[in-house]
DNA sequence: GTCTATAGGGCGATAGAC
DNA sequence: GTCTATCGCCCTATAGAC
């Protein structure tokens, strides 16, 4: 059971959700189990079945949850009016990476489990036009860079985000998680900086 | 079963780790079955036991070759003596790409499989002193950068590897699977170029 | 709504014939 | 070495009492 007051004065469904989010993230669909989730959650394991009919209903609900969280922190930057290009670069590097200190293992999840089915969760993204057509893209596109914008995306996303991904590799060769968390600090305001050298 | 001629040769035993080199790499170790396995191998279940033991033993195989793949592939350049620091960069933007351009899926196979089950997978990497003590980093350090030498391999790693661990969302964003691989292709020479920019 | 008990099916692994 | 048949366990889901 969460220690603390965690689970005081949450409903039976708020609870029961709140295990799957945890279990579900840690070992994916496939190796959650939903004893793992009752147990987590302290509640029989009949009633997960009450609340949420099955496994893979109550996975959806999850999957739908940390896909809004992944992709909803950086969506609205990118569609935003009012911003210069280079405050959009300031915005995504501190958002995203506050997101990802909290969450560090929100995006392996996603990307892993969109692998394993993409045909029923890449859809859930439907970033397609949102992305492609964002004042981010356009803003882009009117530097007159010599490369297309969409590695600048890849690079701006891949260095922000690959070092979450990889963390179980990475930290591994600092001295210890502590110090991983404050070079990912550090890289708030390095990104920024690296991706404006890439603009030139 | 596989198409051509791909297995006409192969004794038993190297039919069923290649089908499952295959299967475990798609699904991952808890949503593969040892059926699956047999199947795509065209062999009866009861061998897969017969000369592995067990889906364990078998997956441990797997695991140990993809690690040695994905990581044998940049510690020699990283510990070579003889080179400079940017044909060290250039040498792994280059064979880096051209590895995944052909095994896409191996570095989110190996990240999120060692993240499921760090004490058991993570000791195989094994690479703190080969990677923190290894000419490359004693290179960056000569540099006097302003910066952590991490953040430089972050950086490295994470335009290189992050595409293709996020390629089911990324690809979707661009025309079409080839024209995907056109960037990355592409990214073989742009990388090393970006990180140069990044040692001033 | 919440529980206990169990059905029903799938999975990894093995026994034993050839 | 290779097969068929099956065991025994574990997992999801449900029936039915309270």
């Amino acid at each position: 059971m969460a220690k603390g007051k965690k689970d005081l004065d949450l409903s039976t469904e708020e609870k029961i959700m709140e295990a799957a989010r945890k279990v579900f993230t840690e070992k994916g669909y496939a190796a959650a189990r939903t004893r793992d989730i009752a147990e987590e959650s302290g509640i029989n394991l009949a009633l997960l079945n009450y609340y949420f009919r099955s496994k893979e209903k109550l996975f959806e609900l999850v999957m739908l949850e940390k896909v809004n969280k992944l992709f909803g922190t950086i969506i609205p930057i990118l569609s935003d009016e009012t911003t210069e290009l280079e405050e959009k670069l300031d915005k995504i590097a501190e958002s995203y990476i506050d997101l990802l200190l909290v969450n560090p293992d929100l995006p392996i999840f996603v990307l892993s489990e969109i692998r394993r089915r993409p045909e029923k969760f890449a859809q859930l993204v439907n970033a397609k036009e949102r992305v492609t057509k964002s004042v981010f893209m356009k803003q882009l596109l009117s530097r007159k860079l010599s490369v297309s914008p969409f590695h600048i995306l890849i690079n701006l996303l891949g260095i922000t985000v690959f070092p979450f991904v990889a963390r179980p590799v990475l930290s591994k060769l600092i001295k210890n998680e502590e110090e991983y968390d404050t070079l990912m600090k550090q890289r708030k305001e390095l990104i920024p900086m690296w991706i404006k050298t890439m603009l030139n």
